[in-house]
RNA sequence: GGGAGCAUAGCUCAGCUGGUUCAGAGCACCUGCCUUACAAGCAGGGGGUCACAGGUUCGAAUCCUGUUGCUCCCACCA
């Protein structure tokens, strides 16, 4: 059979998953065996694949993988988040488009909507994930809204409200004006905007012509002004404090307080309050006790209260009583000035601050053990530096705001009755019972649910439980799938949703399981594009991953993304690192190919050559295992590449096949082909968890295999003792050949040219690898003598003397150049070296070692120099 | 405004508690090769005052201080 010369991965890729799947490898059911966990930061329902989704789960495969190599019972939890608002704007979006509004619509007319848009986009994103290869355990396939899941979060919201946890009330929130709904704090994105700053004239009660000027960027909420504020420090308006001031426009008389918050320094240091649209003006008016007047409506329009303004857009009224101020003489000037806006993280809409009724998480008490788990250690993060951030954040940790005005989530299992009372509940029939306490009269129809749902990260921070237990909220008793996999073991996601999710994750883990959620927390980067841009759909530098699988194969993206990611920096991606991926499959393949083509010869006994070059391969396999698994440990996956990476190409293709490789259409010996194929198998197990498909490929190619035996539950290899003493003496050979292929390189000799080599060298020296270097270097001999040749290109690796004997006149002056620059080098090292040895702070203080080192250096040198010279001399 | 981090080859990065793993890797680049697994390849090679200025030390890319330039996070300056 004719094998392909180059790989051709898209062959073969949906082969090996459907394989994979069938033979279950990807289900995990608890057993006997230490479990393996990892929950996948749930996509959002209705999203596409993009290049984040590839490296997150990428990594998270690799990991997996290698854990089921490991023996261990790997379970990977995929699923999908309902994303309140995010999904309720796509919804309302596509209603639009078709002529509906969500106004028109009832909430459960809207909610079909909702379904039906979930069932029909929902889930791509996980046949997207099964093209790079994710070896999730689909089964468990788990959705943030599955009836069971949604009851777990309801049966929380009660139990947090029974312990005081949560409450409700009237609290200054972000609100967003396109979306109708509170928003939290970290859902809130602040930029810097260029503004104006407005400075408009007060007049002051009881007074001809006094006038006190504030500066503000929103002089439409003037409306809505209930007090001045100077600070009572500054002499300049000292005066004022206890009068009163006259609004203009709308003419209201309100009083000039003073407060040390004020910055005397800031715009004219004095400040107009207005407590219903700005949080810190609030503060102020509850302190001072001044009114508060809410002048706009929801859609951020103003509303009646604002005379001839109402029903216009607030950005509307801000241009427009801009010009009304300055015509009626209240304007005194205007000023370019850069301020910070918030803006919503979702719809993009001016956050505007504003006083409503909203349910509250308090935070503070829950926070305790999630920071002090993280502080000892006990979770960890990789990078380790994002531990500050998160200790910064818990120590400051403000009440979460989980209502949300939407229709699409969890609705809030609270219940009212017509006289405002409310109670917590699962259902409406329990609601009356409690309610019923109070006001005996009450029925079904008179009492009604809250309309708003929670925030959706207060269902997703339940994740790492609820995906393997759904009742242990209500019940207190894990059942056995969540006693078997909780806690995790690793979690990889984004710092970016460090707030969002990981800290609230830990948090319900430390309240429902009294127990961390996860034990590493690894942070991939961002990924970006190579002028560093974040990728975005709307700058279109974002390329698809699923046509890069398909050119570049999905092994050749998956070693693309993680060539150049360390955890938490971010990834400057350009197709040029896939090339890369794909060139090492292909390299890969085509070792395969070699050795699939050799033919035995049952007669022939292993060469010398042979069996050291595979007692070498061992070795330094060894080596690089136990520096890949060391790797691996600490999270530093694309290291752990880039050294099998190393071993594979180099050391297996670029020098061990070179070792033992039989001549053309020559047979090898039946021992070193089972040697090649068990090294061979050996390091396919490394790649494998890097390039799942190729290996996979090669594995069953190779080698005849039984029923199950498939690479992807193969045994990692073992670690074992490393043999030192051969891999120096291969260092040596390999300087040995370095230096006559440099030869061949600078004399211009073919490389078909048969050499010999001679060799001045002590009794003792190490001869094991001759023969490698004979093959290496094709040579015709390797000559061991005692005397110099005089015409010959000449080289010294250690205390050995090599002569290349040449027929032709050698160009003598070149030679001596060469010698001549090494000497001076070699003189100038020791003249270092010399100078710290004849330093006697340096020998009285520096470490045994370290002198004992620098003495070989002092004889390694010296004897160096004498060889250079004899062999000038002897040109000369 | 507060906090954290970074600056090493053209690019992306490694370099641990100072000392032959000290100036490294991959890619890119240059020179030779269509050598019979692979030109998506092979063999070689050239690139760096380790941001700048001081200090500690026998010895600093590594520790300390300052300067400059980037990045991220948090925060209500109207």
């Amino acid at each position: 059979m004719e094998i392909a010369k180059k790989f051709e991965p898209n062959k073969i890729e949906s082969k090996w998953y459907a394989q994979w799947m069938e033979k279950k490898f990807f289900r995990s059911v608890p057993d006997e065996r230490e479990p393996y966990t990892i929950v996948i930061p749930p996509p959002n329902v209705t999203g596409v694949l993009h290049m984040g989704h590839m490296l997150n789960n990428t990594i998270q495969d690799v990991l997996i993988r290698r854990a089921r190599m490991l023996g261990k019972n790997a379970c990977w939890v995929p699923g999908t988040d309902h994303a309140s608002i995010a999904t309720e704007a796509k919804v309302v979006n596509k209603l639009r488009e078709q002529g509906i509004n969500k106004s028109d619509l009832s909430r459960e007319e809207f909610l079909q909507h909702a379904w039906d848009w979930t069932e029909k986009h929902g889930g791509i994103i996980l046949e997207q994930l099964k093209r790079i290869g994710a070896s999730c355990d689909w089964e468990r396939t788990r959705f943030t809204m599955d009836k069971d899941y949604y009851n777990s979060v309801i049966d929380v919201f009660i139990d947090l409200y029974e312990k005081g946890h949560i409450y409700r009330g009237v609290r200054m929130i972000n609100w967003d004006p396109e979306a109708l709904t509170a928003l939290s704090d970290e859902e809130v994105i602040h930029k810097e905007v260029n503004s104006r700053l407005f400075y408009v004239r007060y007049k002051i009660c009881d007074t001809d012509d006094e006038w006190l000027t504030i500066a503000t960027t929103r002089p439409e909420t003037i409306l809505a002004d209930t007090g001045l504020c100077v600070n009572p420090d500054d002499e300049r308006y000292k005066k004022y404090i206890g009068k009163r001031a006259i609004v203009p426009i709308i003419n209201r008389e309100i009083p000039i307080i003073a407060d040390e918050y004020i910055d005397m320094t800031f715009g004219t240091g004095c400040l107009k309050v207005t407590p219903a649209h700005d949080i810190n003006d609030y503060e102020l008016s509850i302190k001072h006790k001044l009114q508060v007047i809410d002048i706009l409506n929801e859609n951020g329009t103003l509303n009646n209260q604002a005379l001839h303004y109402s029903g216009k857009d607030r950005f509307t009224v801000r241009k427009e009583i801009a010009k009304e101020l300055d015509e009626q003489g209240y304007l005194v000037k205007v000023e370019d000035h850069i301020n910070k806006v918030g803006f919503s993280e979702r719809t993009n809409a001016v956050i505007e601050p504003r006083l409503s009724l909203q349910w509250f998480l308090r935070m503070q008490q829950l926070a305790k053990p999630a920071l002090e788990n993280v502080l000892n250690d006990k979770i960890k993060f990789h990078p380790n530096k994002f531990k500050n951030t998160y200790r910064h954040w818990m120590e400051n940790i403000k009440d979460w705001c989980i209502s949300r005005q939407l229709w699409w989530g969890h609705r809030v299992p609270a219940w009212y009755a017509p006289d405002g009372k409310f109670a917590v509940a699962k259902t409406a029939e329990e609601a009356l019972q409690k309610l019923k306490i109070n006001n005996p009269n009450l029925t079904l129809e008179n009492i009604k649910q809250d309309e708003d749902v929670l925030d959706t990260w207060f269902s997703s921070w339940l994740w790492p439980i609820s995906v393997f237990d759904t009742q242990v909220f209500k019940t207190g008793v894990p059942n056995d799938e969540l006693k078997y996999y909780y806690p995790t073991n690793d979690l990889v996601t984004a710092p970016e949703i460090m707030f969002f999710w990981v800290a609230r994750m830990i948090i319900s883990g430390y309240e429902y399981m009294n127990d961390l959620p996860f034990k590493n927390v690894y942070y991939t980067g961002i990924v970006r594009d190579k002028l560093g841009r974040k990728m975005s759909k709307s700058l279109g530098n974002s390329p698809d991953p699923l046509e890069l699988i398909e050119k570049y194969g999905a092994d050749g993206v998956r070693v693309g993304m993680l060539l150049s990611s360390p955890a938490g920096n971010d990834l400057l991606f350009d197709s040029s690192l896939c090339e890369q991926g794909r060139n090492f499959s292909n390299k890969v393949w085509n070792a395969f190919r070699l050795i699939k083509g050799w033919k035995t010869d049952e007669q022939l006994e292993q060469p010398a050559a042979c069996k050291i070059a595979a007692k070498w391969f061992e070795a330094r396999f060894q080596q690089q295992l136990c520096e890949i698994n060391d790797l691996y440990e600490k999270f530093r996956i694309s290291e752990a590449l880039m050294s099998v990476y190393k071993l594979v190409w180099d050391d297996f293709c670029s020098t061990y096949l070179e070792m033992i490789k039989p001549g053309f259409e020559a047979p090898i010996d039946t021992q070193t082909l089972n040697d090649t194929i068990t090294i061979f198998e050996n390091l396919l197990k490394l790649m494998h968890p890097f390039m799942p498909f190729v290996t996979e490929e090669i594995w069953h190619l190779i080698k005849q295999r039984k029923d199950n035996e498939y690479l992807i539950v193969a045994t990692w290899p073992e670690q074992k003792q490393i043999n030192h003493d051969i891999l120096q003496k291969y260092n040596m050979a390999a300087d040995v050949i370095t230096n006559v292929r440099n030869i061949r390189n600078e004399k211009n000799i073919a490389n078909k040219v048969k050499l010999s080599l001679q060799v001045i060298a002590p009794e003792n020296c190490d001869k094991s690898f001759d023969d490698i270097i004979i093959k290496l270097c094709n040579l015709s001999e390797l000559k061991y003598t005692n005397e110099k040749i005089s015409n010959a290109y000449t080289f010294v690796v250690k205390a050995n003397e090599y002569f290349i004997p040449f027929s032709k006149e050698i160009d003598v002056k070149a030679e001596i150049d060469a010698l001549n620059k090494e000497l001076e080098y070699t003189k100038g090292f020791l003249a270092s070296v010399e100078k710290k040895l004849n330093n006697e702070r340096f020998v009285n203080n520096a470490p045994a070692s370290v002198i004992e080192t620098e003495r070989k250096k002092y004889n390694d040198a010296t004897q160096k120099i004498k060889l250079l010279e004899d062999k000038l001399s002897l040109l000369k």
